[in-house]
DNA sequence: TTTGATATTGAAAATCAATTTCAATAAGCG
DNA sequence: CGCTTATTGAAATTGATTTTCAATATCAAA
């Protein structure tokens, strides 16, 4: 959880704030699984009727460059989001339910410096993602 | 690189040996970065001209049914496929050429145990990802 | 407040990737 | 060689995402 409001961060980056971004930014706040647009849709429809599907594209894509959301890779597909944890972290997902949580403390320092050294690489970055199933669905 | 070649593989599991069928595997198979159906179809029509987009997509999932390629998913994309190592590997991308290496030998196992005790999770798989720059892009 | 510039809206149209349908063709067994 | 049937490419279809556009709402400035 970020300590600014996301809808304050959205302001302070020029965007006005309207139902329509207020609607979103709830809906996906409030979300403990990763969410489609078109669920986003779904679900915040319910809180502003009027909203359009093209603002949940709109709005996602700006909570994205505002690093609030994070996209969420998985072998059935890649466009679902989830609301971003700060600082460096990863995700782990529950392969039944869908539940979405957050760890850090990973320390790769010992892998990357073998695989450049291994490789020749200059290593930038990386992703690691754990699936499982959590603690009801076992 | 497996042992047996993708061509016979197709064959052993009963998928017949096609002029589109070669071109496709042969195009996948001689790459150094992750190609999109698109990027194959273009590439293996130069080696088999009749070819459609449609046997492209087809041929592309039958071998990841058998797991000769793999996709590649990217903050771009998600669209692309690589040759598959084998044993369980893991992909180093390079963020400028965009050339894939594999490498192997992360041992994850004390870092997935702290988090399956944290969190409660019972951990099944782990995809891990590098990002860099190749020798030749630093 | 009220005003006015302009960011934002939703609907509809357009784009793009991927899948399905289908009649013609070709693979490979006997 | 002939026959069964998997496979083909073209075209149509689907589904997700983006673009266009006139109407509207936000919010800073008067």
């Amino acid at each position: 959880m970020t300590a600014i409001p996301w809808l304050t961060q959205l302001q302070e980056n020029g965007y006005r704030l309207t139902g329509a971004r207020r609607a979103v930014v709830e809906t996906v706040q409030q979300a403990t699984h990763a969410l489609t647009p078109l669920q986003v849709f779904d679900l915040a429809r319910k809180k502003y009727p009027a909203l359009g599907l093209v603002s949940v594209y709109r709005t996602l894509e700006k909570l994205e460059e505002l690093h609030l959301i994070q996209r969420v890779h998985q072998p059935q597909g890649c466009q679902a989001f989830i609301s971003a944890g700060s600082g460096h972290q990863h995700l782990l997902l529950c392969q039944n339910c869908g539940q979405v949580e957050f760890f850090e403390g990973d320390d790769l320092e010992a892998l990357t410096s073998v695989i450049s050294q291994r490789t020749g690489y200059q290593i930038k970055e990386h992703w690691l993602q754990l699936f499982g199933l959590c603690r009801n669905c076992q």
